[in-house]
DNA sequence: TCTGGGGTCCTAGGACCC
DNA sequence: TCTGGGGTCCTAGGACCC
């Protein structure tokens, strides 16, 4: 049987689902922009023919923008992540055999497909995706993921494609393909690897596949090693259809202004530790130990630097965002400095375990408290609805409408993220729900 | 002035154990 | 005078991804 990947990938996904929502923006430069309106993350083909880099930052490009010729979104994650859980329904309409690989990408187990014209189903895949949420992807096919993850991008700078591409339909026409591809565009080889791959006299994509194996393997390690065998059609990454449990969880911020006080300093990992254990919670998980770190800029020389961080364990594996948010707060009690202008912090979650799974500390004394606020390893049924209930009511009525004084009021609040061209929350917000007119569109 | 956020995997080296 | 070797666990750092 032949193995058959596919790649399908939403085409410049976060400006495509900006569109979704407002058909004027069609044909139209479109770009979306980082956390805190820093950089561009995500630019429409209009936008990337006008020359704005990935990654560029946005005040230089600032006047375009103002002159109307670039339409600018600060990013929406819940509206992106609700377009990528759609796009991904689709897509297990055709298989159960797919991989969530990130937010616009799934790869797909087509092998047993074998027997039809699979560049065929991929259209109709594609077609569907498109009239079913108004995104429009391509799809790469391959005999491993490597080769899928190469044919995609041969289909996205091919428009004879119709973003749809089968490699090994190619046959040896696909190795004058592969000699066009630079090795570091290769999914895994980055900037540092390709610089030394370079030193070798492997340049392309077909260089690559060409290297001995052992020799790479002796030369770089294993993951390199590994992307050769891919190339050459054997597969050694697997489709991971139930992603495996988290590791780690964080959420960090630079902030919309320098933060020089203790007390806002508190405000803002207090806020970051609530959000962690939101996430902890989706996630069915504890943690059993966090970390807290806070930094300077690294962009200005001038200024005195400063980073640190600090761990705290835990008593014992929690869920409870009071127990978090204490333990965060006094990890940034240990590395706070004042006369420092802070740019950034951040809270991890680390030691991560199932929800269900408790593990009783081995010297605890047993301690009678209220049942309804017993912060212990089996909190009372009173602390665990609760928490229920805050995160049920911050699911349906939008984030921040409930949470802890310790986290601080207001988007007022400077260090909050600045986030100035903001699309509505069309789909998870009863409020931002787009309305029809006649007459527009 | 401005330059994101959230993850994973692999390796090397030290501590520690038998 | 001689002073092993193998194993595990943990951490830090470097690389990669979207």
């Amino acid at each position: 049987m032949r193995q058959v990947y596919a790649l399908v990938d939403c085409n410049n996904f976060y400006a495509s689902c900006e569109r979704v929502f407002d058909p004027r923006l069609e044909n139209k430069p479109v770009v979306v922009l980082s956390n805190n309106d820093g950089c561009v993350i995500a630019r429409s083909n209009e936008a990337k023919a006008l020359g704005v880099p990935m990654g560029a930052p946005f005040h230089e490009f600032k006047r375009l923008a103002d002159h109307d010729k670039i339409a600018v979104f600060s990013s929406n994650y819940a509206l992106y992540g609700d377009m990528s859980a759609r796009v991904m329904q689709v897509l297990t309409q055709f298989t159960p055999a797919i991989e969530l690989y990130s937010i616009d990408e799934a790869f797909l187990d087509l092998s047993g497909f074998t027997g039809r014209d699979l560049t065929a189903l991929a259209r109709d895949l594609a077609r569907a995706v498109r009239k079913q949420t108004g995104i429009p992807v391509s799809v790469g096919l391959g005999s491993t993921k490597v080769l899928a993850k190469v044919a995609n991008r041969i289909a996205k700078r091919n428009p004879e494609t119709g973003g749809v591409l089968d490699l090994d339909a190619l046959g040896r026409h696909g190795d004058a393909h592969l000699a066009q591809i630079d090795v570091k565009d290769v999914w895994g080889i980055g900037r540092r690897w390709s610089e030394r791959l370079h030193q070798f006299g492997i340049h392309t994509a077909l260089d690559l596949r060409a290297a001995d194996p052992h020799l790479i393997r002796r030369r770089f390690n294993v993951v390199v090693e590994r992307i050769v065998h891919e190339l050459r059609g054997t597969s050694c990454l697997p489709l991971e259809q139930a992603p495996p449990p988290k590791k780690q969880i964080m959420t960090t911020r630079s902030f919309g202004e320098r933060v020089t006080e203790a007390e806002v300093m508190r405000e803002a990992v207090s806020s970051f530790a609530a959000r962690t254990a939101v996430k902890l919670r989706d996630q069915r998980l504890r943690t059993g130990a966090l970390m807290v770190f806070i930094q300077t800029s690294p962009f200005n020389p001038t200024e005195p630097s400063y980073q640190n961080s600090a761990v705290r364990t835990l008593p014992h594996a929690s869920r409870d965002t009071g127990e978090i948010i204490r333990a965060a707060t006094s990890a940034l009690q240990e590395i706070w400095r004042p006369g420092y202008r802070y740019m950034k912090a951040g809270v991890m979650l680390l030691d991560l375990s199932p929800e269900d799974i408790v593990q009783q500390e081995l010297f605890s004394t047993p301690v009678v408290r209220d049942a309804a606020v017993s912060l212990g390893p089996n909190p009372g049924p009173g602390r665990q609805s609760l928490l229920d209930v805050l995160d049920r009511l911050n699911q349906r009525m939008g984030r921040g409408t409930l949470q802890y004084a310790a986290e601080g009021e207001g988007e007022g609040r400077a260090w909050r993220m600045r986030q100035e061209h903001k699309s509505p929350a069309y789909t998870t917000r009863w409020n931002d729900l787009p309305v029809a007119r006649a007459g527009e569109a």
